[in-house]
DNA sequence: GCGTTATAATTGTCAGACATTTAAAAGTCT
DNA sequence: AGACTTTTAAATGTCTGACAATTATAACGC
């Protein structure tokens, strides 16, 4: 139980923020009063601070008046820490590639209602853009993974739900290097590229059926194309 | 642009990990070896390092033959991030109820076709457990939230998808504090009660639509409480 | 009144020391 | 030879004290 100081320090002062003892924006201590009240030096004070700064949980600034303040978590913030989570548990986890789609689509399918609903002229705009450098010659299979990664965005925040989007933007993004392992032959990416059309129409008309219709099939073919990576890999290796 | 020596050695350490240089469980060079290859003093480092661990990307080891070694990030560990960021973002962004329950139980709905098809006993004997808890007489509205909470993420379990379940843990329990606010009074509690049966039951059925039927009414129902809630509030305010 | 210059507070960095922990190596006994 | 104990060395954890860099405020001069 008996934990490095810095750890301690940093878990007392975290427990703080999330209780609301320290409110956004409050300043804390100086590094030299923390010390003190903890009765440690001052580099074990640092170490606590640099540990929460990590988390985006305080900002510092320098100077007079300066300081560690409570730092209002942002939704970028916050994308990007769940983006680099998502993507190392997946990278380090032997996370089956059905795994992660299934979880990815069935979240995807869920937003789908919801941005039927709600679509903006700009998401149809963004999501129509991308269909259209999808179908790019000479695109490689990076970029076109890329394009995809950025139409279920489109796709995701025409939901209009800022949680969701922060929850989904982990999934989809981490998903792009699996997806990266994939070949996509002229043939594959005609047919996404079918579907991406169809899933754009369909929140044109805000047909909410017929946008889940296409993600299910779509998600049927990114799986089988998932398996024939494995299965190819499979007889290369025997 | 000139960031603190720290946040570069961290961001250098770190990209090295998520591009697979640094592999799994590989051990880094000693603090006085990384301050010399980067030519800062070993406080530097050290504060770096802090950094890396507080998103648990990496583990040090003291003694000989100790060091920091890059950390298999596991379930558990992507749990908690999860879950104190959700917290933060929504206690922090004065997120609506609505947008919060809206994304929460879409998520939740999204499990549930799973969960009907791959729910084992120890899934359902937790629910029923749960509920049972639930009826409890004395209980207060906090313990009736925890074990709120913990009956919808034993259905989340039930998916059977350990990345749904590490996605919705955040969504789950970074509603409690919201939840916190409302008063359960009896009658509304009972309510609760009977919804939350109805889905162990269509579970135990594996009648994914009833699940759903049950789910979109108590998302309902819980709008309605977070409502009365803010309607009281704003009354008494008034 | 306005621009300029101290000033003081605070974080960032460094150097060196010592404490603590730990695994491996060396030594000792049976 | 094998099991137990002691030593040793490498590493992190912590402390102290110093100085550099930064910056808002206060003081000053015009």
């Amino acid at each position: 139980m008996t934990s490095d100081l810095s750890a301690q320090i940093a878990k007392a002062i975290r427990d703080a923020i999330i209780e609301g003892r320290l409110i956004v924006d409050e300043r804390l201590p100086s590094e030299a009063e923390l010390a003190d009240q903890f009765d440690v030096s001052r580099s074990t004070v640092r170490e606590a601070l640099k540990r929460l700064a990590a988390q985006s949980l305080i900002r510092t600034q320098r100077g007079a008046f300066g300081g560690a303040f409570v730092n209002r978590l942002s939704y970028p913030d916050a994308y990007a820490q769940q983006i680099t989570t998502s993507t190392l548990l997946l990278s380090m986890n032997e996370v089956s590639f059905d795994v992660a789609c299934e979880a990815r689509f069935a979240m995807e399918r869920a937003c789908a209602p919801f941005a039927a609903q709600r679509r903006q002229a700009d998401h149809l705009a963004a999501m129509r853009a991308e269909i259209t450098r999808q179908g790019a010659k000479g695109l490689t299979d990076e970029a076109f993974c890329a394009s995809d990664v950025a139409f279920h965005r489109a796709l995701v925040d025409a939901a209009g739900n800022p949680v969701l989007s922060y929850q989904l933007a982990g999934a989809v993004e981490a998903m792009q290097p699996l997806m990266n392992m994939i070949t996509f032959t002229a043939r594959n990416r005609a047919r996404i590229i079918g579907l991406h059309t169809d899933i754009a129409d369909a929140l044109e008309a805000r047909d909410a059926a017929a946008v889940d219709r296409a993600l299910v099939e779509l998600a049927a073919y990114t799986e089988t194309l998932g398996h024939d990576v494995l299965a190819a890999r499979a007889t290369k290796e025997a």
